[in-house]
This record gives structure tokens, sequence and C-alpha cells, in this order.
RNA sequence: GGAGGGAUGGCAGAGCGGACGAAUGCGACGGUCUUGAAAACCGUUGGGCCCUCACGGGUCCCGUGGGUUCGAAUCCCACUCCCUCCGCCA
């Protein structure tokens, strides 16, 4: 959410920022609208109040002289005034809630230094690495569906049996594969990072927070029963962990991984992608969180895409790095930088990671705040995440890539420790 | 799931219709004293919103939402959460 502050003293830095993302500038004016007569009937709702008040004092200490014939009166001027103060406290509370919702809609705006442009196409190509075209003999250009099932890997059948489409289910070494992926993500980051384990059925207020809704509702899991949301992404529970909570300077920056499985309806994309692990339904994933000052927000951003990326060069992929021009930015994010893994047997690149700087948006949202070691008062952290791992892309990239001219996999010599020094799979 | 009890400031804990943003204690911070520290003493010590360059002022917040009242932390209703006991259970 971004502060209404911002639509009174910077209108056209917020309209312009709204336009570079290809948005509709014309809820500004709405809003700028809705905050100035929300302020003047606040104000005139108090001062109603405060005399209330006041007269209320006097009554009681009449009634105590028991001068009781004065009190009466009193008492009759401040039940008028009351009726007065009730219609105003109304229509506040009503402004409230509807330049709130306003505000809940409007995205973030866009960091001043991501590219311009109005979708994917339009992404920058900050660098390319350990991909080389030419490199990739014919036994790797197997997309994983085909090798995975055949060496029983993977059970897609099955696993469409249980739950339907976009579900999947790892077998054997497979299976063995996802949690080796996960602890080697969570393994490389516990030395700066708190390892958490969250919950992964939340209430509607923690999906709120990160701006999962009110927006995109369709893309949620909601248990009807329990009201409860299925989270799409740790970073769903791992920003509220500190809702409500003010922290201390000393204590910053809070850094945490986090491994959960994540739930996404993908509403919406039926029929692309639905090959193999391209795009499912439910996966692991391993997420990096950092809650922080905004001086401390580049070096952390910088931090986190830089252990998301070791990852996956450790791993011995092709990848490239995008930073996401302002029309492609998801809706909380102010600067994006997306990791793709190349796939040489779907031949395509598939998005791992997105290490994304909110700036004070979702922690407005979920109200997490510091207090300044100098200085008075509390400010408006700001948050950054990013997959240090997202399981089904990145085992299907390795399948791909270290496919054996016999058709087998070979591990990867960083999982073997993971895989009790397995060599091969299938 | 059944039966009871509870929710107040950083923590502990009073208050149960009138001057209560809230006693008291602890903690924290500043000061006096001290070579330094401790002890003692004095003082300060929540957050939101609005007005103000500022000083300052107004208002809201005693789990949440509604109600009664001139006036609610205090009374009423609903909800949520927590604790204890019983049942069930990985």
């Amino acid at each position: 959410m971004l502060d209404v502050r911002r639509f009174r003293t910077e209108p056209e830095a917020v309209r312009a920022g709204l336009v570079r993302r290809g948005e509709d500038p014309s809820t500004v004016d709405e809003v700028v609208a809705l905050d100035a007569e929300s302020r003047r009937v606040s104000a005139q709702r108090d001062a109603v109040r405060a005399e209330v008040r006041a007269l209320s004092n006097e009554v009681g200490s009449l009634f105590r002289e028991e001068r009781n014939e004065e009190a009466a009166e009193l008492q009759e001027q401040s039940r008028l005034l009351g009726a007065e103060e009730k219609g105003l406290d109304a229509r506040v509370d009503e402004l409230a809630a509807e330049l709130r919702h306003r505000l809940l809609r409007i995205p973030n705006l866009p960091a001043d230094d991501a590219p311009d442009g109005g979708g994917e196409a339009d992404n920058v190509v900050v660098r390319v690495e350990q991909y080389d075209p030419d490199a990739y003999d014919e036994h790797q250009r197997v997309p994983h569906w085909d090798t995975a099932e055949q060496l029983g890997l993977l059970d897609v059948e099955r696993a469409v049996k249980l739950s339907g489409s976009m579900f999947v289910m790892y077998r054997g070494a497979g299976a063995a594969l996802v949690r080796a992926l996960c602890q080697l993500a969570i393994d490389r980051n516990v030395d700066l990072y708190e390892e958490v384990r969250p919950p992964t059925l939340v209430r509607t207020d923690t999906m709120v927070a990160t701006g999962h809704l009110p927006k995109f509702v369709d893309e949620a899991y909601h248990m009807e029963r329990d009201d409860l949301w299925a989270v799409p992404t740790a970073e769903v529970p791992l920003t509220s962990l500190g809702r409500d909570e003010i922290l201390d300077e000393a204590a910053l920056p809070r850094r945490f991984v986090a491994h959960t499985s994540c739930f996404r309806r993908e509403a919406g994309s039926a029929g692309k992608d639905t090959r193999g692990l391209l795009r499912v339904h439910e996966f692991d994933k391993v997420e990096l969180l950092a809650y922080c000052m905004p001086e401390q927000a580049p070096d952390l951003h910088a931090e986190i895409l830089a252990r998301a990326e070791g990852t996956i060069r450790d791993l011995g992929l092709a990848y490239r790095i995008l930073d996401l021009c302002a029309g492609d930015l998801g809706a909380s994010a102010a600067r994006t930088f997306d990791i793709e893994v190349y796939a040489p047997g779907a031949d395509r690149w598939l998005e791992v990671s997105s290490v994304s700087w909110f700036s004070d948006y979702q922690a407005r949202r979920a109200n997490l705040r510091y207090r300044p070691a100098a200085g008075k008062g509390t400010e408006v952290l700001h948050t950054l995440n990013g997959s240090a791992l997202a399981v089904p892309r990145v085992w299907a990239a390795i399948v791909e890539c270290y496919r054996r001219p016999d058709g087998r996999i070979d591990v990867p010599e960083l999982l073997r420790p993971y895989l009790r020094g397995l060599e091969v799979l299938g």
C-alpha cells in the first residue's frame, strides 16, 4: 500500500509511476479527493467529540455538587451534540473504508532505475551465464517429462488421478532429488538467515499484507469452511511474521529462510505450459526474505540475488538475469530481478526466482515498523525477498541438462552429499 | 468436542460508570552522587490519525466489533484468542 501522504505531497510522481506501469492514473485524483474529505470530516468529528467530553465532565462535577438542574440542562445539550457526532463518525468510517479499498488496489510504484517498458518483451537481460546454445548434444534435447517418466522419477498420470491436472508426483530418486534440492538451498543460507518453518494455511489478513489479496483472489486456494488460504509462497507467512511489531534499529536487518509447499490455482493459464513441471498447482520452494531500513535495501537486494544466483550457478545450470521493466513488475514490487534457467530439452528459459524489493509497500500493509536509534517515533520497514530455490523447474532443468547418452541422469556434484553419494539417477 | 477461567502499557498487576492514557512494582533511559561501578535519590518512559515551521493542541486505542449512557477500561450483546480440566488424536 502506498502512503496516502504521497498522494497529497507529490501526486505527479504517483501518477507518473502508475503510468510507467501501464495503470490508469485517474485513481490518483480520486484518492486525493477522498483523503481531503476524510481529513476534513474527521477533524470536524474530533471537535464535536471534544466538546461532548468537556460537557460530560461538567455534568459529572455538577451532579457531585448536587446542582442537579444545571446538570440536566447540560446533559440535554450534550445529547444533541452526541447525535451530531454519531453522524459524523459514521461518515468518517465510511470514507476511511473507501480510501483503504482504493489504496489496497493500487500497485507499488516502480523504482526509478527499473527499466521502462510495457511487458515481458521489454525486460532487460542483465547477463547470461554458463550458456552456450551450441554446447548441447542430442541426448540433452529430451524434455524432462519424457525422461523422468521413463526413469520412474515422475508419475504425472497418477498424480492427476489423485488431484487433477497440473499436480505432480515425484517417485523414488526423483522424490529424493526434491528433498535434496530443498536441503541444499536451506544449508547454503542458514549462515545468515534464520530458518523458519511457518504454517502454510493462513488468515485473510496475512494474504492481504503481501498484496496477494484482494487483487489476486482467483490465484489462491481458499478453505471456505475455516476461511483459511493456502500460501502461494513462504513470502506470505514470513512477511506477516513481524506484523504489527516495532523492531529496534539494532535488530535490523532481519533475514529469514523458509521451505514450504506453495499452492497456486494458476487461473487464467489453462492450457499454457501444462507439460511436465513447467507449471504446477503445488510445489516446494525455499524462500529468502528480509526486513530492513530503507538505506539497507539496495545491499540486501544484491545479496539475495547473489545467493539465489550462486545456487543455480553451482548446480552447473545455464541461466540469465532479467531486470524487469516497469510494466512487467509484480503489483507489490518496486524492482525485480528474475533468474531464468535454460532447459535444453524443453528449449526454454524457465523462471526460477524473482528477487524483489518491495520498498515500504508490503510493510505498510503488514504494519511492520522499526524505531530509529536516533530521532523519535517509528518508521515503516522495507521488505525484500527471492526464491533461494524453486524445486520443479530446477528439477526439470537438471534432468534435461544432466541427461546422459544412455538416458540416465548424472547427479550434479553439489547434490551428491544430499543423496547419500548417489551419482546417477534412473 | 464438553466444562470452567481469562484477555489492561516493554513485563507484572490494580482499577469494575464520572477529572483514567490509566495506580503500583519491575525493566529501560537521563541526571545527582562516585576515581569508576553498584546502591540510593530525582526525573523521563506507548502507538495511530489530524492541525502547527515549531512550541503545542485535538482525537482515537484497556483482545475485536456492536450496543446502553450526558459520560464506558468499567454495564449489555456477539465474535476472536489464550489458559486449566475431561474426551479424542499423529
